[in-house]
DNA sequence: ATCTGCTCTGAATAGTTGTTCAGTTCTTGC
DNA sequence: GCAAGAACTGAACAACTATTCAGAGCAGAT
């Protein structure tokens, strides 16, 4: 045995690895699903597109690895927008409004992580993708609920109607087109979490508190966008 | 001229179209848009692939007319349900219950007139769907609106998200499966009307009692299914 | 009966991309 | 250096279906 992988080619290996990734990432950031080829996204990555395969068995675990990455993110600014409120009903104010503002400021990404149709069978990381999304909210709405604030309900029911929701108002082929301006932006984002508060039990004029108690936060998040 | 079309002729020339459109439409029904190929549509139709390329320039064409058909289908059936409807509230949650019942009853067809990937490009036709119910919704709710029923909101924007909600809460991948069983099925039909009548501002109360009132009508429908 | 022109057929074509693999280049240990 | 093995390359391949089109079949007028 004269060849052993040494510490630095494993590095340079996950390197290439996440740069097979990132550069999927940015080209469905940019051009959506159909745009995550794997000739191109070699080309980006600095690869041929043979050496793909050497990370990616297929395409469709290349895209569902995306999307389990980018699924990964979100959950963990859910969490921690979450976490961060006060109370059970400001947690899943803050829960709505930051799955609003993430998929506002990546709608392509979102589109395509979501529903965007790909060539490949990736209905099964989507599933996951979707499932861990709606547990979150669906355990938000739980807590409010045991909280007395809300209504008994089925919650699983409610989180996945509510992201349906979301989704179809923000980045569905319906979706308002003047979302560049960042004041429409904000009220499109106020909206929906109004809707989607209201839709739980939340009454009218508490949930327009709630809203505007989220002003802040998506103020901060989007200008990172 | 020695050949003229007679009606006799104008007539199986109609025949065919609408045989090949409804082949299309039980290839749909029974295995979603991947099952419409032209292959096999045209043995359902008794017609050989090439003669669907004398009624439908492409395959684009063809599944854009099945969605113009159903979405057609779907409109009428949601104005009946609203125009009998005893007063605006009581007309939205018709039309919502009916989008409802009509999303489950025809759950495969529903999922790839919505958001089934698709190899040719039928965004047009989709959109144009979308537009057509969500307009419909939309009118309802601004109805009630009218009425002082509900407070003054973006109706465009909250038609789209209720449509999103019932969408993925039904057919969408997280939708309960269990939904063969009535009671269950009701179940889901009543819980998410219940939603989207809060999303909009009916209050709680209100609400339950609009769901009730519904009650009826869907179990008719679903008969039928 | 027959000619004309429309309609239908279905095998062949074409275009698109994911995937493979023989050959090349790089890395490591001696 | 050099041998051995791993990693990389990129052109060729494969599979899948929409689409085409030359020829066969049919309907209508005379």
């Amino acid at each position: 045995m004269v060849y052993r992988r040494t510490h630095q080619v494993v590095k340079r290996l996950a390197a290439r690895r996440s740069a097979i990734l990132a550069a999927a990432r940015e080209a469905a950031a940019e051009g959506g699903m159909v745009a995550v080829q794997i000739a191109p996204v070699a080309v980006r990555a600095n690869v041929a597109a043979g050496t793909v395969y050497r990370y990616f068995p297929s395409k469709a675990d290349l895209i569902s690895e995306l999307i389990a990455e980018v699924s990964r993110d979100e959950l963990a600014a859910i969490r921690r927008a979450a976490d961060a409120a006060p109370g059970p009903s400001s947690a899943l104010a803050a829960a709505v409004t930051t799955v609003a503002v993430h998929t506002l400021s990546q709608r392509k990404l979102a589109w395509g992580i979501l529903a965007e149709p790909v060539d490949v069978d990736v209905s099964a990381s989507r599933l996951a993708s979707r499932r861990e999304i709606a547990g979150e909210i669906a355990s938000r709405i739980d807590a409010a609920v045991r909280a007395g604030h809300l209504p008994a309900q089925d919650t699983a029911l409610a989180a996945t109607a509510l992201l349906g929701a979301l989704h179809e108002a923000l980045v569905g082929p319906l979706a308002p087109d003047n979302l560049e301006d960042p004041v429409k932006l904000r009220d499109a984002v106020q909206t929906v979490t109004l809707l989607a508060l209201r839709a739980v039990g939340v009454m009218d004029a508490r949930a327009r508190g709630l809203v505007v108690q989220q002003t802040v936060l998506p103020a901060k998040a989007l200008e990172g966008a």
